[in-house]
DNA sequence: CACTAGGCTTGGTCAGACCAACCGTCAATA
DNA sequence: TATTGACGGTTGGTCTGACCAAGCCTAGTG
């Protein structure tokens, strides 16, 4: 980097969707309010209204801001859930991050979240891996509703950890996974067995995580996620 | 989701980046590669420039797009690393993750890279790593010279783990943890002293991973991060 | 009271224009 | 000959002003 600054100021739409996207990050709008119309900030920063559209295709890109088109102006996003997946996906379509590095990521994050789940789990989240868990057994036929109820149950697990940064992390991950699993299935022979063991893995996992023997449901859950995408 | 695929056609410069997005990622344009010049791209597809624009800016918020304006048209970008970090830190920040949870994820995250780079290290990490030691132990009446060496110190360490998207992570969760950065340096009082030790720490972490000792570096550094953050 | 017709606002789209920065070209100069 | 410098032509950045369809609000109508 050089000593010194950059003269060249940054494009007009560049320094609107910053000083938006400030507000936002600094809650000074919060998530579901209305953002001012277009016409409005153009007028308020002194630039044309193409100038703010740029800016807004730039938030909206980032998740920043909501992308229906509500008739009473846009709002502020509740959650940057798209646009993190979208840039984990591309990542990974672009090669800079290969799936067994996802799988070491997904190892270390949700086997820590186990770990703090048995030792001080959210119950409601228990029930609903619960819940899952009992939506896998009824579906070892169909691949699709069993791929759901995974995410759903590993999702849930995470969740009970009560860590909100390793649940963005951890559904990050299978968002962008879940291409692969569909591949991973479909190369599958025994199908209504491979499910069987998978739903045994779980069931020991939720149980481990229920008796709080964070180590063993760690583990547990470190070799279910190995075996499944690990065939490096 | 309903039955029916949505008749309502999306916005015309959603298609346009789209249409773009799809040729990125298939490959037809490789990294690096000049994109058309908007007015030609407009014409091809049979829209105005103002929509060819936004949808510009949609890719470049995706990191799909370099942003640099070099004088010879738009350039695919050759990473899209900064809109994955981009888009990890903001949804921390979205969430108003607390820091408990961050340095839970960094722990976590980073331990696992430790082992991971005793396993098989990237040199050229390995030495960054050392510079920005050399940085620290001289910077130990400059807090904020100090920090940045430290950022330049766990990243170089991630790196050298060879995870991209454990870097990834990591980054964010720098990012994310600056805002409480400043609170954490103001309750200290001996700042020589503790800095002293935070190098010492560092050393040992480097010196870990060097001999290849994977545990102990995770250990190390789950230790170091906590000792810093976590005062709960 | 229920209902409809305007009127207004909002986002989406367009055409056309201007600017500064930059590239390659080519002629004038040292 | 080699360097310099002027000159179009291109590109992205910006603005203006306009039009449309969809949705909200309201006032007037039955």
């Amino acid at each position: 980097m050089s000593v010194f600054e950059s003269v060249a100021p940054s494009p007009l739409y560049q320094q609107v969707a910053g000083r938006i996207r400030e507000a936002i990050v600094d809650g000074r709008f919060g998530p579901g309010d209305a953002l001012p119309g277009e016409r409005e900030l153009a007028e308020t920063f002194g630039v044309s209204r193409a100038s703010v559209r740029e800016a807004m295709r730039q938030l909206e890109a980032q998740g920043l801001v909501a992308g229906g088109r509500t008739a009473q102006g846009r709002t502020v996003a509740r959650t940057n859930r798209k646009a993190l997946t979208q840039a984990l996906t591309d990542s990974m379509a672009l090669q800079q991050v290969p799936l067994t590095d996802l799988v070491e990521l997904r190892c270390a994050v949700e086997g820590q979240a186990m770990r703090l789940a048995a030792a001080m789990p959210v119950l409601t989240a228990l029930e609903e891996a619960d819940a899952a868990l009992a939506t896998m057994r009824r579906s070892h036929d169909d691949a699709i509703a069993y791929d759901l109820a995974d995410v759903a149950f590993h999702t849930a697990l995470v969740r009970a950890s009560g860590n909100q940064a390793m649940h963005a992390v951890m559904q990050a991950c299978r968002d962008a996974q879940t291409r692969y699993l569909a591949d991973a299935l479909a190369a599958v022979e025994d199908l209504d067995g491979t499910l069987s063991r998978l739903t045994e893995e779980h069931e020991a996992i939720l149980r481990a995580v229920d008796q709080g023997r964070g180590d063993d449901a760690a583990a547990l859950t470190e070799m279910h996620i190995r075996g499944f995408y690990g065939r490096e």
